[in-house]
DNA sequence: GTTCGCATGGCACTCAGTGCACTCCTAGGG
DNA sequence: CCCTAGGAGTGCACTGAGTGCCATGCGAAC
């Protein structure tokens, strides 16, 4: 149980001491990155604190300063992306259409896991075989649900159903981001995240949201005429209406 | 830290023995009892498994030997609810509509929570003011809304977008199912819960299903025509189908 | 230099969860 | 009637996460 090398992690960097808020302390960045060392090579629950803290050289007491538990070094950064979530929803204008908001605001925390694809890609590996792990990003994901769910109850309360509708919407916005997350983080984080987000965030919002791609360009006709076969599924309904839009 | 008295727990129950499947042991219940009381009395971190097998006047290992983790003692019940969903969702045919179907799982659920009203609107406290049991409960959750997706899945299979449709349709089937067991729960049980998971159910299988209520007795126009102003959000046009078609 | 504040480290403690071995108690078979 | 096999329950010791408390050390301010 060797001690890392202290070149591994920049004592010397530009931040000198730990600062909340304007700079990240190279302690926490050095027990993350010890953490994820000993998390590949030995497992998650084959890793103790005592292994982190020693391999990372510092004390045990310092882990838990900066993790409140040892899930959390898993999730360095949600704490910060949920920060910014909450005030992008709450910079918005009230003439904004309200599903697409919580679509942009889903898109906050897809460029978050992508701005570190190999890490992002490793911390998935990890999280879908530990079970201990899925359950505490399960807390996470909540948590940003809630984020959205909050500011639709906000918009929709003037609706009837509205926290009703803000519930589902969250839920079906969250469950739609994470699909293609996933597809994305499958793919070891080749290709292109965001067009795999936009295509499922847009299938949210022709389901709930307004218009899903607003026209610019072409006007779609002033009178639609939709001609439907009886008991024709209504999420064929709703397709036919979009291609005859011209959004297909 | 006195012993439960006897009297609490049937041993003399009808069943002599714990025989899995068929009855439930005395001894798990009476663990389920002894917890929850302590819960309610002095919290749920204020107690410990120590506390716990005093009361029941049983062995500490013995607690294990029924429930895995401490958490699992506040939802004794789930595990066969699950599995009940998974059997119905298997037993279904293929000529049923899928969202129904599903729809009609959910419901499954919250039957099990109407069962045991009280003991609902008890365990709806402790988890909701429980951080841990709160992180705890999603992970149930997650449990059910994957039997469904699956299911959807396996329905979706030659849909194009299929995984996404079914993952996104099983979160807003269980986000709905709990905006309104919650709204049940916080009336204290009290009203009817099935007519507002219903209305619950009814705005999602608006939103994504074939037929939300099957017209039975009367029939929709075989042809539908819509007529909508231009820029008008497509909520809207789909509100306006509803309507014509005697949905509202 | 002294003092204050702060990040860190060390220590002891609680408590959840596990592995193991032991004791009953019961069923069944000779 | 005895002997045995298995399962339920129990006691014990151990690991490891997480916490509270206090000491230490270091830089900044005075």
């Amino acid at each position: 149980m060797r001690t890392l090398p202290g070149a591994t992690f920049p004592l010397m960097s530009s931040e000198k001491a730990a600062e909340p808020g304007t700079g990240k302390p190279p302690m926490r960045d050095a027990l993350v990155a010890a953490a994820f060392q000993l998390f590949l090579e030995r497992g998650y629950e084959q890793t103790t604190i005592d292994d982190i803290v020693t391999l990372a050289g510092v004390g045990r007491r310092s882990f838990f300063r900066y993790f409140p538990s040892k899930e959390d070094v898993v999730f360095p950064d949600h704490e910060r992306c949920l920060a910014d979530m909450t005030a992008f929803l709450a910079a918005g204008t009230d003439d904004e259409e309200p599903v697409r908001r919580v679509c942009d605001a889903a898109r906050l925390v897809l460029r978050m896991y992508a701005e570190n694809p190999t890490f992002s890609v490793q911390r998935y590996r990890l999280t879908k075989q530990v079970p201990g792990l899925r359950a505490y990003e399960l807390s996470v994901v909540w948590r940003y649900e809630r984020a959205l769910a909050e500011y639709l109850r906000r918009r929709f309360a003037a609706r009837r159903d509205g926290t009703l509708q803000a519930d589902v919407i969250a839920a079906a916005v969250v469950a739609a981001h994470n699909n293609a997350l996933r597809s994305w983080l499958r793919s070891d984080g080749r290709g292109e995240a965001s067009a795999t987000v936009d295509h499922a965030l847009a299938y949210v919002q022709s389901a709930f949201g307004g218009t899903p791609v607003p026209p610019a360009g072409e006007q779609p006709e002033d009178v639609v005429v939709v001609v439907s076969r009886r008991d024709a599924p209504l999420w064929r309904v709703v397709q036919e209406i979009e291609s005859t839009l011209g959004r297909g």
